[in-house]
RNA sequence: GGACGGUUAGCUCAGUGGUAGAGCACUUCGUUUACACCGAAGAGGCCGCUGGUUCGAUCCCAGCACCGUCCACCA
């Protein structure tokens, strides 16, 4: 509580001396035990779990920013607000950060184990887990502290679980080989998500295959002329009259001499290379597809080290370049490479470690999308759910169109576990069940299983999100949720998968409104990243500016359907907002008999033109920034908020009040009340201490009816 | 390759079928006891280019240019 001679000595506020210990009036009422504030509707916000590796950056302030204005002003509403937060154990990010832990004392997760590597990983998110939701107090969040999730609560990890066994019962999960995306190094598959292609120099080699029992050759052009070893086929589009003539004729692998048929298809683009593709269904996604029309094997001859495998004859053994490297060599050697040419062609990297990655064989676990996608595209067409802006419905249904199945296993140790027994010999014998299964083996005769070393991919968790967090009977009442806020990369990986995934297991979409929020980029309108140095650290700028200008900045420069390139300036900015709104209230304390909390007028008071003035306006202004917060327009809001306060407030009621001779304290009482709550959603922490300690009010400002 | 968004004051961005708006920056003035992190006044714009619809277009339509983002990946 501030003394009056603080107050009237201070003519510069300074928000760091007090924003820390504003929070905690809010912490400690958020985090008591009951999840009902208030006996009003509810109204949940279902927050974006961050990852437990992650600090606070732009993207992650700006949402939530928007979410918290939100939470204030329907709690001043009236409304019960549920905003619970949580983690993501976030898999790969995880175990790439203990791993590196671990390459520091010279050790790899494999010289420890399974066992201590987990347990190690435990201990980095008990030391490291929380500092991202300490971040979000800082921001001044007022989220239901009462109730912390984290992906890999035991709760959790079960309903997930019992999803998987659910999804694989009604016969929408399998097993199959099939070429991945396989990062070497993580040791796992990958989802198309989650594989980054980047722009590289490469060459394209023209190998001479020549037709069986003849002196002729077709050219074919290769980037990758180590997998000519697993080489089933090669293939022309049948609309290409350049070749009609070779279609079943047999052709022969340079080096190894093996027959291939030659076939047509479709997918072959007679614009590239020279028309002429050769078909390796072990390394190659598109030439899988064409394998499975034709019947045509898998050859794998890259392991899952990138080294050539028994199936590569000299070359076994070799690292993939190394091989390519002589297999190129003995071509030129042979005559057999017509060319090189330079070429830029797109290369897919892990998105999480950047190594490059391979095409692989191996036996993954899917999710069929057909049925899937279908119920999310309902969903949204039907208006079920709401995508705002609604042009983002248009990335949605595109990639729903092009769906293939979802590859949800991952080869990590860091994770859920699948519900998966397999037999100890041969693991194409398995059982899925949540416990040990109590039959016996049919191959060994006895009770064998081993449970599944895979783990799901995190986005299987993720989808999962709005209702696994719900468990107590308490809680479900709060599914589904009122709005989600999204960056809109993430629409596709993680919005879409929690729509339809809530539909099949909840009959009910997981929450009404999905918001999707600008991107945060540089002054210079690039991509704020960490690996490009360009990124702007928010708790840099709140210990420089307070949270309450931060706050004030991001809103201020948000337009309602554009990307922002963020500049401090109106964070600047915002500072000096602050100290004009802890000014007019100094005036306005240090002017009144008696500052009160005055929430109607008596119409037995005397109001004169300019008093009728400012009411009207603060009526309109109300109006307009519910008009707005209810469709997101925060920035809007805003705007009109601080309009409101400086201009017609500030610069011409205060100062008419100086002046003039009927002084009635009521009507100042009044709407210098009205505007702090007005201001209350996006300066809170400075309105709060204005409240406490002008008003000697110890309770949340936020629940002051509005 | 496909899709989406942007182009308005020096800068960052609002906005409207009928004399163009804000904040910052700038110019001039002002220390009037809430605030110089302030107040008052002012300057500054063929609203990307080319056509079309219209009595009238910055706004609606078409094309073009440039910038940005997402998706798909070609062996």
């Amino acid at each position: 509580m501030l003394k009056k001679e603080f107050i009237k000595n201070n003519s510069v506020y300074n928000p760091l001396l007090f924003e820390d210990r504003i929070y905690k009036i809010w912490f400690k009422d958020l985090a008591s035990k009951k999840l009902t504030q208030s006996k009003g509707k509810n109204f949940v916000i279902l927050i974006a779990p961050p990852n437990i590796t992650g600090t606070l950056h732009m993207g992650h302030s700006l949402q939530n920013i928007i979410l918290d204005i939100l939470a204030r002003y329907k709690r001043m509403k009236g409304f019960n607000v549920v905003w619970m937060p949580g983690t993501d154990h976030a898999g790969i990010a995880t175990q790439n950060v203990v791993e590196k832990e671990l390459k520091k004392e010279g050790l790899t997760r494999f010289d420890i184990g399974r066992e201590a590597f987990v347990k190690r990983a435990w201990e980095w998110r008990n030391k490291y887990g929380f500092t991202i939701l300490k971040q979000f107090e800082k921001l001044g969040l007022t989220l239901t502290w009462s109730k912390v999730k984290f992906t890999l609560d035991k709760p959790y990890v079960e309903q997930v679980e019992k999803a998987f066994l659910e999804y694989f019962k009604k016969g929408f999960i399998y097993r199959e080989l099939r070429p991945i995306n396989f990062c070497v190094r993580c040791q796992t598959p990958l989802s198309d998500l989650e594989t980054k292609y980047k722009e590289q120099n490469g060459k394209l080699y023209y190998v001479k295959y020549f037709l069986k029992n003849s002196n002729n050759y077709v050219l074919v052009a290769t980037t990758r002329p180590e997998t000519m070893l697993g080489d089933t086929a090669l293939a022309i589009n049948p609309k290409d009259s350049r070749y009609l003539d070779l279609i079943g004729k047999t052709a022969i692998i340079p080096l190894i001499n093996r027959d291939i048929p030659i076939i047509a298809d479709l997918l072959v683009d007679p614009g590239f290379g020279t028309g002429v593709l050769k078909v390796t269904p072990a390394h190659d996604l598109k030439d899988y597809e064409i394998s499975l029309k034709h019947g045509l094997k898998i050859l794998t001859v890259i392991d899952m080290n990138a080294k050539m495998n028994e199936n590569a004859f000299d070359f076994q053994g070799l690292d993939y370049l190394t091989a390519r490297n002589l297999i190129v060599n003995k071509l030129e050697q042979l005559n057999l490479l017509e060319k090189i040419e330079e070429i830029k062609h797109n290369v897919p990297f892990c998105d999480r470690c950047g190594t490059e990655l391979q095409i692989l064989p191996s036996k993954e676990w899917f999710l069929k999308m057909n049925y899937l996608a279908t119920l999310a595209y309902k969903a949204v067409k039907s208006k079920e759910v709401v995508i705002t802006p609604k042009r983002f419905k248009k990335l949605y249904f595109n990639w729903l169109k092009e769906i293939r199945d979802w590859c949800i296993s991952r080869k990590l140790w860091w994770g859920q576990q699948l519900p998966v027994w397999y037999c100890s010999r041969n693991n194409d014998n398995y059982i899925v069940s949540l416990t040990k299964p109590k039959v016996k083996c049919s191959l060994c005769k006895k009770n064998c299983w081993l449970r599944s070393e895979e783990v799901f991919d995190t986005w299987f968790s993720s989808a999962l999100w709005p209702f696994a967090i719900l468990y107590t009977k308490q809680e479900k009442k709060y599914y589904p949720a009122d709005i989600v806020a999204s960056a809109r990369d993430i629409i596709n990986l993680w919005i879409g998968r929690m729509i339809f995934s809530g539909k099949f297991f909840k009959g009910k979409i997981p929450f009404k409104t999905v918001y999707i929020h600008p991107t945060v980029l540089t002054k210079e309108g690039k991509r704020m990243s960490k690996s490009l140095g360009t990124g702007i650290d928010p708790v840099e700028l709140i210990n420089r500016y307070g949270s309450d200008a931060l706050r004030f900045g991001l809103i201020w420069q948000l337009s309602g359907h554009q990307d922002m390139r963020f500049d401090e300036r109106y964070v600047e900015q915002g500072k000096k907002f602050l100290n004009k709104i802890w000014n007019a209230y100094r005036f306005y304390y240090l002017n009144v008999k008696k500052v009160e909390k005055v929430e109607v007028l008596p119409s037995t008071i005397k109001f004169y033109s300019y008093d009728k003035k400012i009411l009207s306006s603060l009526e309109k202004t109300k109006a307009f920034i519910e008009k707005k917060i209810n469709t997101f327009e925060v920035n809007a809001a805003l705007k009109k908020a601080y309009d409101f306060f400086w201009h017609e407030l500030c610069d011409i009621y205060l100062e008419q009040w100086k002046k003039r001779h009927n002084k009635d304290d009521r009507i100042l009482n009044f709407v210098m009340f009205q505007t702090l709550k007005i201001l209350h959603p996006f300066v809170p922490h400075l309105t709060q201490l204005i409240f406490y300690s002008f008003y000697k009010d110890k309770k949340a400002l936020f629940y002051e009816k509005y």
